[in-house]
RNA sequence: CGGGAGGUAGUUCAGCCCGGUAGAAUACCUGGUUUGGGACCAGGGGGUCGCAGGUUCGAAUCCUGUCCUCCCGACCA
């Protein structure tokens, strides 16, 4: 009967599958590391690309859409990019089936069906891209090329969790060619821009902006950009990237343009991207020990209505109230729905919204009709308030307001407490043992520094924050010099 | 990919050690009573025991292989 959910305390791996399983956001499914997004947690992930989708565009942004398999000869061109991404590619290498003549009813690969080149399940889009985009530009008049697309991609993970590490997702990812490097640059940066704007203003997931080190940079990029998110657990999870990616791409496709002086110059690029990966930061950042806890601006449902009656006449009389509430809802542009199903009780019912998030609930009864009177309980903190009849719909139009404000303000308060700033190697231990977030120390700049900080705590660096002031101080391994303080974390 | 655990009704699980043809709770269906935080009574339907081989008169149970999931580790643009 009850759907359990593990504690947080219990444990937090199990709590988080609970919560996506049990709230119906997604299921397994019979393909090893690739799992089923039910509707309930496909309608949040429409919700989320909606908003995004009007972002792109009104930063000048097209959709398109490229293949899926990219020829191995094309995916190889860029090595950097191709080194990072081989070990996680899932490979065709025929393109027919047979019947087996030793087992009726089975099919087998068909030996003589092997593909003269093997076509590479696109982990990401970029030489296929500029494979194309090479016959799009000739002159500076063809730049910039600002595209977007909403895709599947395929990466060989060897652990997968549901939505944090999956072997397909669906994601966007933007590709941008440019004639400067200036305006390739600040492409880059208005993206970062973009998903930090919508991480914070829809989801209500506060993040950190920065840079990444050189060992956690997108193979193939100069720079990468990120915004990092903070968890319950204390690990950070990165929930976009927007790459510099300079020449390479250009160079390594041979994609030229005509500048105004009529001399040949590479083209300059662009890549961002955020998948399905958002939901499961989502989850972690604001969920409790009921379920789910969505935020009101992208929760596929943002008010659910339950009555509390004996008999048809009570029903009727409850729900002719109801319907008038409802209207007003949706004139508003509040997606609502009225659970009448006779089936479940309201405890039930309470329950079960509970589990999946919906951010206010309002229950009315008999009682309630006598007073004109409704009860409002909000799911971010469970308060319950009475309010009369004719309010109610301001009142909610309002409180979702709030709730979405308070998830900001709770997870930006948890996050802020969780930035600790240390100053010797014990003290990042200890941090990061004891209490976890983020920890701002001093680091010397180099790889090998940063790698054996990661071998010895699992922390890597995070980022380097754009808003991180320049202060001079020792690494707090190596004891080197060091111009500023960077992020560390132990990360998803 | 290494270590551990698991896969039996929609779900959670028992049965397996010691082989004899599958059970509980819950969910579901019907009827009735109910309904302010996961209701109750009565009746009913539902499972090729993950899949494929093997051993056996007989396999959920024993053996082999394989697929999938979870946890820990390695990996993670």
């Amino acid at each position: 009967m009850a759907k359990e959910i593990t504690s947080r305390a219990q444990d937090y791996s199990q709590w988080y599958n609970d919560l996506v399983l049990k709230g119906g956001l997604a299921d397994y499914s019979a393909v090893r590391g690739c799992m089923v997004i039910k509707p309930y947690g496909f309608a949040l992930w429409e919700n989320m690309r909606d908003v995004l989708d009007k972002m792109f565009k009104d930063t000048g942004h097209q959709n398109a859409y490229f293949p899926l398999f990219v020829p191995k000869s094309l995916f190889e061109a860029e090595e950097k990019n191709a080194e990072g991404f081989a070990k996680e590619c899932a490979v065709v290498t025929h393109y027919r089936l047979k019947t087996d003549p030793n087992n009726k009813g089975k099919l087998i690969v068909d030996p003589e069906a092997r593909l003269e080149e093997e076509l590479v399940v696109r982990p990401t889009s970029e030489a296929i891209i500029w494979n194309t985009y090479k016959d799009w530009i000739q002159s500076y008049r063809d730049l910039p090329i600002l595209v977007n697309q909403w895709a599947n991609v395929v990466r060989w993970e060897m652990r997968t969790r549901l939505f944090l590490r999956t072997a397909e997702f669906l994601w966007q990812e933007g590709h941008t060619a440019h004639s400067t490097m200036e305006e390739a640059v600040e492409e880059t940066r208005k993206m970062l821009d973009v998903y930090a704007t919508f991480a914070e203003e829809y989801m209500a997931l506060p993040v950190i902006r920065g840079v990444k080190s050189e060992s956690e940079r997108f193979a193939g990029a100069v720079d990468t950009y990120c915004i990092e998110a903070l968890m319950q657990d204390g690990k950070a999870l990165q929930a976009g990237t927007s790459h510099f990616l300079g020449q390479n791409f250009a160079k390594a496709f041979e994609v030229k343009f005509l500048n105004k002086e009529n001399k040949q110059e590479y083209v300059w690029a662009t890549s961002w991207g955020v998948s399905t990966r958002l939901i499961g930061a989502l989850v972690m950042a604001h969920s409790d020990d009921d379920g789910l806890i969505l935020p009101p601006r992208i929760a596929p449902l943002q008010v659910v209505i339950v009555p509390i009656y004996k008999g048809d006449e009570q029903k009727a009389a409850i729900t002719e109230k109801v319907n008038a509430i409802i209207s007003g809802l949706k004139a508003k542009g509040i997606s609502v729905k009225y659970d009448d199903n006779d089936n479940a009780r309201p405890g039930w019912k309470f329950n079960e919204y509970e589990m999946k998030g919906v951010p206010v609930r309002l229950a009315i009864g008999a009682r309630d009709l006598e007073n004109n009177v409704i009860e409002v309980a909000r799911r971010d903190t469970k308060e319950k308030n009475t309010v009369a009849l004719d309010t109610v719909v301001d009142v909610v139009d309002q409180l979702l307001k709030d709730i979405q404000v308070a998830m900001f303000e709770k997870a930006k308060a948890y996050r802020d407490a969780h930035i600790t700033p240390v100053n010797s190697w014990d003290e990042f231990v200890k941090v990061l043992n004891e209490k976890g977030g983020f920890v701002a120390a001093h680091w010397d700049g180099t790889p090998e520094t940063e790698t054996a900080i990661k071998e010895q705590t699992k922390a890597t660096i995070r980022c380097i924050p754009f808003d991180q002031p320049e202060e001079a101080g020792t690494c707090i391994l190596s004891g080197k010099p060091s111009k500023g303080r960077v992020l560390f974390a132990q990360a998803y």
